[in-house]
DNA sequence: CTGAAAGCGCTTACAG
DNA sequence: CTGAAAGCGCTTACAG
């Protein structure tokens, strides 16, 4: 008899069976401090019985907020970004009140984009997080982006800092140069490095900070043993392999993830080259196998998760202020911050000897 | 002047500014066809002058339908199904025509179902993704699930199938046998397994299928060679010693995730076993990394991603359904698939003498 | 082909 | 403390 086929019960027949208004019914569901003790219970009562829910649609109409988040996300190449950065996203998004609506891009013509802008819009999400990875000039349109054309805040991760877009990123500069200084440090002379690929703002700022630490130790010339993977785990044994040709007396290798850096392990091991011994390996990302590789990695922890809890927390605050809102203390992020990436050192670059320098 | 924080631009604005009535804007929006191509041009111009976007809130308010699909999950513990498996449900939603609306739980105390479902309702969600994974009796509450009492239907994926309630899983009875049967095959005759957490619906199903196909051996004795792990790398090294305290002659091992089966691979290698000569180890997942470890390792490969796609098929034929609508071609699912895992044999189990028995 | 009316289920001022 | 009215922006019959 109270199946779900029956039609829905509304405000309005909560307030016939108790006889009061429907304005009434509303003041108790949203916790409304004007409303008798008596009267209360016997809506709270009704609702009950009733098996009252209310309609956010409806709500939301009225309101004009929808408490929900867009996310947009490209499935395909952001293999971390899609998976566990949702996490922190979903975790916070709940925290925070919001529910998180996901909608994924396979391409980034200005078409698509418009497309995907107009939709959120439609939907009237109350902020929008950009989560594609930047490649190529997938976010040229941010260049001349202004935030007042869009309803909604909107704040962009892992991608390039822009004057006037909220931007949360690593500082993936600063990953590749603590990456190399750790390979100078070992007293490496012949460090190759295997690129993510060079269309991706990732890559290109881990690539200048490679440069960077070469230059700070004097050694540019090693700056052209730069090969390029995809990220994935089967172009670094490839990778390994073209550098080599390009440095035949390769000592160490600063590998852009530690999926390619598996690669690299399985092909040292195939070619007979002792890592750290005759060739000391290191990636990105501090995946939890990596601990357990044989040799174990070093790697550049990078927090995913944070990243896409404090892009939330960001775009909340944006979300208040535009209303003029005070926002959460939570939410008192700094404009454009990098977080920062922490190198791990393991056996995969730590030798007895060179070590303990 | 066209800034976001002007009023929002309605049908009527449109409406007015075309010199018709709302209806007919309406009906261009649509797609109606019961419009003069004379005036639909003309409103088509007025949309576009006035920058009107229509309000999706409106539109669910008045149809009662959102297109959003409820995605229910545990972020904590399901890390393929929070990762990989989005993928598949966001890019399957895409293509007909649903958002995803993504919420976390945290518990499975009846409160928090509730109080999720509601949430649901409240929404007006289309239908529901239940993916949380079933542990314990995290999902008693569907024995008793009564699918009329939800507005929407609902898909459990990789759970227990049950009367009357949809579900998409794996045949992880089959995997268990089929990967047990693989190092049977191979004359092994001291074969361990370390399993997922045991109550874990996916674990237990696994371990069943290990007794099967040792019962189908005549060796049920091995049998009690089993530990616990928890899924993730670090429990594989400290199950392979369990298991070597149980069964020190131990020959081969099942391990529950490719995840766990690194750690194994890690803490052989420390014991001085030689993989497989000493031990043959095996996983489960088939990770794009498990090609490339040392040595490169069987697994079963499981299609994560396509469960998640089945799912959403299943429900999309369930929501057509229930408002007799046709359902597209795509959405045939059978009742509560049964997806399978396929072996990969690798060098991990495959040394040169066994395998060419 | 086109339009006036009523309704989806809430909330927001405005009175009492 | 409580209620009648109008509105959020669209769609669904019903007429013409």
């Amino acid at each position: 008899m109270n199946s779900a086929a029956d039609k829905r019960v509304t405000l309005a027949d909560v307030a016939k069976l108790a006889g009061v208004s429907k304005q009434t019914v509303s003041r108790v569901v949203n916790g409304s401090e004007h409303v008798t003790e008596d009267t209360r219970t016997r809506v709270l009562q009704c609702i009950d019985t009733l098996g009252f829910r209310p309609s956010a649609l409806a709500r939301q109409l009225s309101t004009g907020r929808s408490q929900t988040i867009g996310v947009v996300s490209n499935g395909g190449q952001g293999y971390l970004v899609s998976g566990v950065a949702y996490l922190g996203m979903v975790r916070q998004a709940d925290k925070m009140g919001y529910a998180l609506l996901i909608k994924e891009m396979t391409d980034f013509s200005s078409g698509s984009i418009r497309t995907m802008l107009d939709y959120l819009i439609e939907r009237q999400v109350d902020g929008v997080i950009w989560a594609g990875p930047e490649i190529g000039d997938s976010h040229a349109w941010l260049d001349t982006f202004d935030a007042a054309s869009l309803p909604m805040p909107l704040v962009a991760i892992n991608a390039k800092p822009r004057p006037g877009v909220d931007t949360v990123s690593f500082d993936n500069f600063e990953a590749g140069r603590v990456a190399t200084r750790h390979l100078l440090s070992l007293g490496r002379k012949n460090i190759g490095h295997i690129a993510g690929p060079t269309n991706r703002w990732v890559s290109q700022q881990r690539v200048e900070g490679w440069k960077a630490a070469l230059a700070e130790a004097g050694t540019s010339e090693m700056a052209r043993n730069v090969v390029e993977g995809d990220w994935d785990v089967h172009t670094g044994g490839p990778g390994l392999r073209r550098l080599l040709e390009i440095c035949p007396k390769l000592d160490a290798v600063f590998v852009g993830s530690d999926r390619m850096a598996i690669g690299v392990l399985a092909e040292a091991h195939k070619l007979g080259l002792r890592v750290p011994e005759d060739l000391a390996v290191m990636g990105v990302d501090n995946l939890p196998e990596s601990a357990y590789l044989i040799p174990p990695l070093t790697s550049m922890t990078q927090d995913t998760p944070r990243m896409a809890e404090v892009a939330l927390r960001l775009l909340v605050r944006r979300i208040c202020e535009r209303r003029g809102e005070p926002y959460p203390e939570a939410c008192a992020i700094p404009e454009n911050p990098l977080l920062t990436h922490d190198l791990v050192v393991r056996q995969s670059t730590l030798c007895g000897k060179l070590a303990s320098k």
